[in-house]
DNA sequence: TAACCAAGTGGGAAAAAGTGGGAAACAAGT
DNA sequence: ACTTGTTTCCCACTTTTTCCCACTTGGTTA
């Protein structure tokens, strides 16, 4: 399971560590495309390949229209990237992927159970800042709507 | 089953003693994680199997689609680490938890029946303080009601 | 009371992880 | 073919983490 928080440096040539502890879970290859909250989403081969089935599937109840599954589509598709580690596993970030959510040297690698996520790192603390304080209620509400 | 409480020491390389009486119920690897009411929780692997999962179920896959299911799982996951006691049952509490809960060099450890709880034991203190006041009161309550 | 043991604390040295940068390989345009 | 610029690969430095050993304290036992 990936979890955890690290704040790694990213270089003039868009490179930055995975941290180690993540790195046999994620493989060589991962793919990597824009996500939700201005960050950046990155899966195992494998995880994408479930995800992207399922956004595709035309039956499913995502609870959104047609047309606006396929922006959405398009947004998650278009954009995604396969990146190989290096031989001391650093990925590569695009540029295009950096400027969509305003990287600059410093970003916050997180692990959320299956995928792995890159913020901006002060965007990163100022949103768990706020989530902290809202922990309790959302913890709540999501236990009723589990039901 | 967890119980008692012990202050220890946090040393300049951020390790902590688990206390003698909880490792044999911890086992090697413990999951530790933000807490509720500025501490932490540490969960036993297995425990912390069952508190994820009925947390984060819905529809696994596609889980990232719900706000606040983002939001939580971010909260959850992302500051939640897997941490190894090493040969003399220490831990080591990550730089990003310890900043969370403001602990400093010295910590309350607190076994709550199927969790420890870390706390800065100046807090700790104080909420102890509060709760046996109201312990007293309510007892007294409870001893003229009972007539 | 001395010797002993278990638990907690501290610190040095080796190993691992993260960072930076140069040079080879490759591509594109002139 | 040559220059220019980008990408990839590799090496080297620095910092952090991990592993191991040793000291201290308090309680127990001979």
């Amino acid at each position: 399971m990936l979890i955890g928080e690290y704040i790694h440096t990213i270089d003039e040539k868009n490179r930055v560590s995975m941290p180690a502890k993540f790195r046999t879970e994620l493989g060589k290859k991962i793919i990597i495309t824009p996500g939700l909250d201005s960050c950046l989403f990155i899966f195992t081969i494998k995880e994408w390949e479930k995800v992207s089935a399922r956004l595709s599937d035309q039956d499913a109840d995502l609870s959104f229209l047609k047309a606006d599954q396929r922006s959405f589509n398009r947004y998650m598709f278009g954009r995604a990237a396969e990146v190989e580690l290096d031989s001391i596993g650093r990925i590569l970030i695009p540029e295009f992927l950096k400027n969509t959510i305003g990287l600059k040297n410093s970003a916050a690698i997180v692990g959320v159970k299956d995928r792995v996520e890159i913020w901006n790192d002060k965007v990163w603390s100022q949103n768990q800042e706020v989530v902290s304080k809202k922990a309790a209620t959302l913890a709540e509400n999501l236990g009723s709507e589990n039901k």
